[in-house]
Order: C-alpha cells, then sequence, then structure tokens
RNA sequence: GGGCGUGUGGCCUAGUCUGGAUAAGGCGACAGCUUCCUAAGCUGUAAAUCGAGGGUUCGAAUCCCUCUACGCCCGCCA
C-alpha cells in the first residue's frame, strides 16, 4: 500500500507529460489554499514552451486529462486537482492500520548518512543555547531514518585544543575551595567552575597563556601524563552532557574523539596531502589554506595543529564511513564551514558534508556564554518545564498516582523543551523568555501531547467495552467518511510529503509545524464526530481516530517528543 | 570596512530555496462554547501598505540592486 497523495501527483504529472511536450522539471504541482483543491497547477509556465496563451493551455489540458484518482477543474489560466476522496478515506486508514506507527516512512534509499551534532567542547554543561544544536540534529536523524536512510548519530569530542587545556590546567592548579560551590551534583556543572575560573585568571594574567601552550606542546608531542588528564576531564564532562542529552531522547550513536586523529597521525596526513595544494602556504613556518584571499592557518609556527587541520582529518575520516554527511554548526562556523568546504573539495574528498547552521539563543535579550557563566543551563531548562507541567496536572487531576504524576510531567516537560526550540527554523534567532518556553497551549508539545491522550483515551475505552481490538478492516465501509472526518484524512496523508519536504531541505522544524496542524484537525474532528456514541459510523470513526493515532504517534517520534498515557 | 544571515498584525512565528489566484498559525485582547468520548480543547471578532526604496515579470513576502536595523564571522581560539 502506498500513499495516496504521492500517487495522485504522480498521475497528474504522468498524464501532463502525455498530453503536451513540456519538460517534466516545468511542472510545478503545488499546494494551494484547502478551497481550490488538492493540488493546483499555473499554466503559465507553459505558454513561452509552447507559444500558447495560458488559459488556452490550461483549457486544453482540463479537457484532455483523465485522472482515475480524482478530477480537474479549469479557474482562468490555472489547473485545480481534487483526489478522489472516497479513495483518499479508505486508502489512507488501509495504510495507516497496515503500516501502524511506521505510517509516512518513505522506502529505503540503502545509503547511510552519518549526522554530526552538538560536538561542543566538554568544558561544561550545556546551556539553552547549545541545546539547540543537539534538538536539530536529533530531529533530523530521525527524518532520515523516517525517509529511509540507515542513520549513525555522531558526536565529534573536542577533547583537546586551547580550551581543554584551560580547563585542565584549573583542575591541575586550582583548589576546590577557592571555587563557588557547584549549583547542581553532576559532574560538567562540578568542572566547569575550574574552566571558568581559569577563564578569568587567563584574561588577568598574560604569563598564563605560557602554561597553557605548553599543556598543548606536551600534549602533542605525545606526553602520556597530560594527554591523560586531558581525555579524563573530557570524558567526565561528556558523563555530564551525554546524562542531560538522555533526558531529552537524544542518543549518540558512535563519538569520535578529536585527541584519536592525533593518534592515527590522520592529521599529519591531511595537512601534507594539503601542503600539496597550490592555494598551500607557509608564514612563519605556519601552514595556512588561503582561498578568496582568506587565510586559514592549520599549523601554529612551533608546530602544533590547529582545529581547522584536525576538523579537516576528521571530515576525511568521517567521508569514508557514510554516503552523506550531515554537520549542525552554531553560525559562528559558517566561515570555517566554507573553509571545509573548499579545502576537502580540493582534496578529492567525497561525499562532502552538507552543513545545516542554526543562529544563537539569547536569553532575555542576553547573549549566552560558558565561559562567563552566563546561561540558563539545559538541566535547568529540564527541571523548570518539568515542574511546571507537574503544576499544570496538579491543576486539572487529583485522581492520579504520584508515579503517574512523575512520568506524565516527564513526559510533558522534555516534549516542551525539544518543540518549544525545534519548531522555529535553524537560521532564524531565538530569544528565550521563560514565559513563552513554558506555555503549554496552542504551538507546543502539550497541545499535540493533549490529542493524542485524546485518541488514546477513546479507543481505550472502546476495547475495554467490545473487548477485542479493530481487526477486519473490510467489513468497515471507507467510503463514506463525512467533510470533517475527510479532512482529518486528508491531514494524516499529508504526513509523508511533509517528511520528505523536511529531508530535501534538512528543515526539521516542518514536522513540527505539521504536527501542530493535525493535533489541530483532530481536536476538531473530537467536537464534530462522537466515536463511541455514534449509531452507524462507530467502527469506521474508530478506525479513523486508531489512523490518526500512529500518524501522530509517527510524528511525535520524528520530534523525540514522547507519549504520556493520559494528561 | 568586508563577508554571511535575519527583519512578516501589539508579541512570537510559517510561507522565501522552486515567483502564481483573497499572506497562514500561535500568544495576548475581546465575545462566546462543558446535561454528550479529558476545556492543556473548540468557535467567532479586531488586528499586516510582508524593514524602506527602486528594478525584472502577465504576476513579487518570494528573484535582482541600493539603503537601513539587528545578529554572527573577519584569531598561529574552537
Amino acid at each position: 500500500m502506498s500513499y495516496a497523495l504521492l500517487e495522485f501527483k504522480n498521475e497528474i504529472i504522468d498524464e501532463i507529460l502525455d498530453i503536451v511536450e513540456v519538460p517534466e522539471e516545468e511542472i510545478d504541482i503545488e499546494r494551494p489554499s484547502e478551497e481550490r483543491g488538492d493540488y493546483a497547477l499555473p499554466c503559465y509556465p507553459f505558454s513561452p514552451i509552447l507559444k500558447k496563451d495560458p488559459e488556452e493551455i490550461a483549457r486544453e489540458l482540463s479537457e484532455k486529462i483523465e485522472l482515475e484518482n480524482g478530477s480537474v477543474e479549469r479557474s482562468g489560466p490555472y489547473l485545480n486537482f481534487n483526489i478522489d476522496e472516497d479513495r483518499l478515506s479508505k486508502d489512507t486508514v488501509i495504510t495507516c492500520l497496515e503500516k501502524e506507527e511506521d505510517f509516512g516512512s518513505l522506502h529505503s534509499k540503502g545509503e547511510k548518512v552519518i549526522v554530526e551534532h552538538t560536538s561542543a567542547n566538554p568544558n561544561g554543561p550545556l546551556h539553552v543555547g547549545r541545546a539547540r544544536n543537539p534538538i536539530i540534529g536529533d530531529t533530523i536523524a530521525r527524518i532520515y531514518e523516517k525517509a529511509g536512510y540507515e542513520v549513525e548519530r555522531q558526536y565529534y569530542i573536542n577533547d583537546i585544543g586551547k580550551q581543554m587545556a584551560i580547563l585542565t590546567w584549573g583542575v591541575l592548579n586550582l583548589d576546590e575551595e577557592d571555587l563557588p560551590d557547584t549549583e547542581r551534583d553532576k559532574d560538567d556543572h562540578d568542572l566547569v567552575r575550574y574552566y571558568q575560573k581559569a577563564s578569568r585568571l587567563l584574561e588577568e594574567d598574560e604569563e598564563l597563556e605560557d602554561e597553557i601552550q605548553e599543556i598543548i606542546g606536551a600534549m602533542e608531542a605525545g606526553d602520556e601524563k597530560i594527554f591523560t588528564q586531558l581525555t579524563e576531564n573530557a570524558e567526565t564532562v561528556m558523563s555530564g552532557i551525554t546524562e542531560s542529552l538522555e533526558r531529552l531522547e537524544i542518543p549518540i550513536d558512535s563519538y569520535k574523539r578529536e585527541s584519536s586523529l592525533i593518534k592515527e597521525s590522520s592529521v599529519e596526513d591531511v595537512i601534507k596531502e594539503l601542503w600539496e595544494l597550490e592555494d598551500t602556504k607557509k608564514e612563519d613556518g605556519a601552514i595556512y589554506y588561503e582561498d578568496e584571499d582568506r587565510k586559514t592557518f592549520v599549523t601554529r609556527e612551533n608546530g602544533t595543529n590547529l582545529y581547522p587541520a584536525r576538523d579537516l582529518a576528521y571530515h576525511v575520516w568521517k567521508s569514508k564511513r557514510a554516503d552523506r554527511l550531515i554537520n549542525i554548526l552554531g553560525e559562528d562556523h559558517k566561515s570555517h564551514g566554507r573553509f571545509l568546504l573548499d579545502a576537502l573539495e580540493d582534496l578529492n574528498v567525497e561525499p562532502l558534508p552538507e552543513t545545516v547552521f542554526h543562529s544563537f539563543v539569547t536569553f532575555e535579550g542576553e547573549e549566552m556564554s560558558t565561559r562567563k557563566g552566563s546561561y540558563v543551563t539545559l538541566d535547568e531548562f529540564m527541571d523548570t518545564a518539568h515542574e511546571h507541567a507537574e503544576e499544570e496536572i496538579l491543576k486539572r487531576r487529583d485522581d492520579l498516582s504520584k508515579t503517574d504524576i512523575e512520568d506524565i510531567a516527564e513526559k510533558v516537560g522534555m516534549g516542551a523543551v525539544r518543540y518549544n526550540i525545534i519548531k522555529v527554523q535553524p537560521e532564524k534567532p531565538i530569544d528565550f523568555v521563560w514565559e513563552e518556553a513554558l506555555n503549554f497551549q496552542g504551538e507546543s508539545a502539550p497541545f499535540i501531547q493533549y490529542s493524542y491522550t485524546r485518541a488514546k483515551s477513546i479507543l481505550e475505552k472502546w476495547r475495554k467495552k467490545e473487548g477485542e481490538d479493530l481487526s477486519k478492516t473490510e467489513k468497515l465501509d471507507l467510503e463514506s467518511f463525512e467533510e470533517g472526518e475527510i479532512r482529518l484524512l486528508k491531514k494524516i496523508a499529508e504526513l509523508p510529503l511533509i517528511l520528505r519536504k523536511a529531508a530535501d531541505q534538512n528543515a526539521p522544524h516542518h514536522p513540527a509545524r505539521y504536527a501542530h496542524g493535525l493535533a489541530a484537525e483532530f481536536n476538531q474532528f473530537y467536537r464534530d464526530y462522537p466515536v463511541l456514541h455514534s449509531k452507524n459510523q462507530k467502527l469506521e470513526r474508530i478506525a479513523l481516530v486508531k489512523s490518526f493515532k500512529f500518524a501522530i504517534t509517527s510524528v511525535l517520534e520524528t520530534l523525540g517528543i514522547k507519549k504520556p498515557k493520559e494528561m
């Protein structure tokens, strides 16, 4: 069973190609506003090709097109297509019941994609600003899974380099007594105090710079003790970071340590290869790559290597392990991204990475910075969201056990955190405001989760009463749904289109927006069409509610938002 | 100064890549809806010269140019 809307579109394109001689890429079938139809086609673009009036073309097409799955209507120079609603209804319900929460998934591409995200310096806890990266990355990973790819989520651990040297200097030289109390009993919150204090000292005392450089030099020279200390600190902070990510349902499949690239000497190798290129030059012993009169240094004067070199080596390594590479980076890495692309292309590396850049998150108008300690941590955001969810539950329910409340509050709270970040397209800046982030109405995860629990509740009541699940769809009349029901079915049927668009554009906000629309559509159905009290349509509506439940489950999975059992 | 990105009702955003027929949603405001499957819901009203100006086009929020506000980058940091 396949997807009705996708099939219909293909049918329209095939028909048009049969009638007029236009290149396929000129056939731009769009989704118009609802009143006009399911698909529309302006005929203007054909006018210069066929040397005819667009209205004339539309007329000709509308007369000759023969559609099996729907109808066409001409409106001036436009063609509006309407899918056969009975057919759409039946196909959609049957496909949903068959594919269950897999509904919306596309055919396997047989390709592997590595999604690299977060890769934050392990020098402290994630703050809300940095949390945008894993949330975007993980959602894109989930989108690619639905779009038929094999996906590996990778975290690149910057466990060496200056920031880590600063942290390590702090751990080696500072007394815990001189540090402020830790905000929470968690490894990343514990160690960030050393990093922050060391950073402050470094700003005041230039001689410290030499000590830090010494640490870097020793590490690259193979000093086991320093190396161990550095990577151990990274490891410690990482355990705190991954703990936070796990709470948000963000798993990491594999880690690549920056330090391992040094050990495997692949950094050295890539610098050698780079040196062969025309655009690679030397200045005072330091090697740089030049593109469009911009220099990117890959080694220091003293011979130690720099982040661009290591990142190059990392991408060479990655490129051998996947068919596509997706990177999620903050907008401050844009010029680095361009360097990376140019240099990798020059080195004939394939595949080249596709990068999603995201703008920063400010906190009530102010910049967030780990170094300065001015931020709302992700942990704090999650805790507050959980507490807020708990309050909201207590406002409406007094019949739930403590464990149930805990469980629901966690799912609602974490859903709210993810949705709040993902609903905005990555390139747009976000200003984090508590009041908005904790709004659980309208465009929010709880709104979507609520519609899910409504559907679930209906299905459970029905099962309890009838003692059986819906089994024989053949006996159902799936071709006589009413207007509001069809609207819901059309919305459900849209899911595969949305997932395809999201994957094509690396745009994780699309499924987020869609989820809200789907939930809203169900809420209207819920108001207008009694299910359990229906006289003649009960089984059909049960099937429809069930279809919705699978579709919304599929989107929630894509967004990494859990389903509370009730709300 | 140069490069990149963003600017859409009071507020937050979708639509911009791939130009198309009355600019879509949420928050807030106002007016309503609970003898009936959970009101974290639903209905309705008011509110937008799509940052400004010019251009291309049969047609521009969408493409091009200029300007403007804001953010990011312009390190032998990452």
